[in-house]
DNA sequence: TCATGTTGATATAACGTTATACCTCTTGTC
DNA sequence: GACAAGAGGTATAACGTTATATCAACATGA
């Protein structure tokens, strides 16, 4: 009881050395069924827990994962989360979660940690604005890694992310298939990677299509901004009949600020999201999305770093995967 | 290039002794400015990165916090995430998230897990039917704990929750104002100690004001599942004129599921819901609800760890904050 | 002159594991 | 009976830090 036990109290306890107790906890090396119960026992009774840091630092590996995410509170991200877990934690990996809120300095400071700890491997969404320099110490160290969803053109890590210029190009050619001429781009804030694409998507359709100009209008990505800036952008472009928005969230709110025009999704003017959140089922009407299975795309996620952490020093890979549209009920016919 | 650089090469870099390096790296001892300058110097040079396993295991301190949460997908549960490492990380502490999605089985892999590595507090929401066992593993290796929400009887540890009685009582007795007789409690599934609470709240108001006989109905907490349970009790219940939420979620689950059945919340039917979560404001209707900030609740808890860490062998904390009824649209006279 | 501090730096033993090499038995083979 | 092979177990040196004790050099005061 005075002090934690530790392999060598278990030893005495067990009769044995240190070497054969350290055996036993690992199922390592030749021995003999009659001292491993002995071993095992002694452990049980002492409540021995081994202490990962001087093992991880003796044998120079660690299962144990960091994920380090733009931002926590988005529902698509939690399913992700639970996606690489499920996989993860099956092979004997355990993952742990650090919110980096899309603050350079604050995901400076978790990677930072992470690699003072040692960790094993690490998923990342890399934030915008990322120095450099964080590339370079992670593979300075030789750190497995994945990034997620935004892949700066610096980086040499293996990716999984969306195909989002095909996604919105989807989206705007079915507005476009349905009779709409006025399409806008809705939400978003910053120029990340990810809305360049999708926006990028977007525009290309407008252009081969012939139809009217692109409007981009901003708008942070919270449901009470999506509907206060869906009906300012209604307010300068009356002509309007369609968005395509940055995301399902944003995407709500322009739904709620249609109704609050007097107007409904689905009539006057069509709404697609993107991410096809939970709640975009439920919703009154029920959203219109491009969507991707976020539990999916965390377990293909999970997939690529076990490669990765199978096979060191092979080529980096790059897997993008299609969204889906997914018919419901805010978009119809001009 | 061969090989991560360690103190040691640091030390040699700049011609004195580890010890001296040491001493830098942590501001530690004294130590005059040029030779200080000199190692730092090194130091950056050679990207030097200190290994937290080697220190923390011979300092016997850590500066790493584990937050072991029930379920990272409640948006709840993201504010007071970010409230906790707000102040921690000020303090200069690192705060990583475990999911144990309410299974006691995973979340005993976490926390063993944390153990394991030392870490050096632990914030714990625990997961209904935590096996007595962990309580005393977690005191045996005496790791700073509060318990968050969820207080077992058998526990001896600080916590920070809600009073959730009191609130369920308030609103019950304010839709009791209204005039409204046929009150039932909606939502959740398991009898968690956090459910009980409210529902004896609920009851308490009920049986002294001599209303009708409670009603509770089961339903799991998500949007979809609201709906249809709301449906449900009103089939079964037709003389129900308002309703008390086991969480914000599953009310405006309710409040589609009362518009589907051709009323309006806040009319025909009351709602009330629990968490004031970010949707609960901008739904249609906005949702009257039982509203604790989840960002300064992670604050209180984050706050109250450090106390702990600061005075290891102080007697046990309970704090208990009140929740506040936020009058939207959703309630109205019978 | 000698005790007495003070400043700045260092040598060294931990911390709790695991990898490596080594040892002692048994058993089997010719 | 000599030798090889293997099974079962152990001693010991790492892993990269920090805490402790110690030391040299120089200043201070009587």
């Amino acid at each position: 009881m005075a002090g934690k036990p530790k392999l060598e109290t278990v030893a005495r306890e067990a009769g044995v050395s240190i070497a054969t107790a350290s055996q036993v906890m690992r199922g390592a090396g030749r021995i003999s069924e009659k001292t491993r119960s002995k071993v095992l026992k002694a452990a049980q009774k002492l409540h021995y827990v081994p202490d990962n840091r001087a093992a991880s630092m003796r044998s120079g590996q660690n299962r144990e994962i960091g994920f380090v995410i733009n931002k926590i509170s988005n529902p698509f991200n939690a399913e992700v989360i639970s996606g690489v877990s499920d996989l993860l934690e099956a092979e004997g990996y355990l993952v742990s979660v650090l919110d980096a809120r899309d603050d350079p300095e604050r995901q400076g400071r978790h990677i930072d940690a992470f690699i003072r700890n040692g960790r094993g491997g690490l998923l990342w969404v890399p934030a915008e604005q990322t120095p450099q320099e964080i590339f370079e110490l992670l593979a300075a160290h030789r750190i497995p890694t994945v990034t997620f969803l935004r892949r700066p053109d610096a980086s040499s890590f293996d990716h999984v992310g969306i195909r989002n210029a095909e996604a919105t190009a989807q989206a705007t050619t079915y507005l476009a298939d349905l009779g709409h001429r006025h399409i806008a781009y809705l939400g978003g804030e910053v120029l990340t990677a990810v809305r360049r694409e999708r926006i990028a998507g977007y525009q290309s359709v407008m252009a081969a299509r012939g139809l009217g100009a692109p409007v981009i209008w901003d708008s942070n990505d919270i449901k009470q901004a999506g509907m206060q800036a869906m009906m300012a952008l209604r307010a300068a472009h009356p002509k309007t009949t369609a968005v395509v928005c940055n995301g399902d969230i944003v995407a709500l709110g322009a739904c709620h600020g249609i109704r609050r025009m007097g107007l409904q999704p689905g009539r006057e003017i069509s709404v697609i999201g993107f991410d096809d959140i939970p709640d975009a089922a439920v919703a009154t009407p029920p959203l219109t999305t491009m969507a991707v299975s976020p539990y999916q795309l965390g377990r293909r996620l999970a997939r690529v770093l076990l490669e990765r952490l199978s096979e060191p020093e092979g080529p980096a890979s790059i897997s993008e995967v299609s969204a889906e549209l997914v018919l419901r009920e805010t978009t119809g016919p001009v």
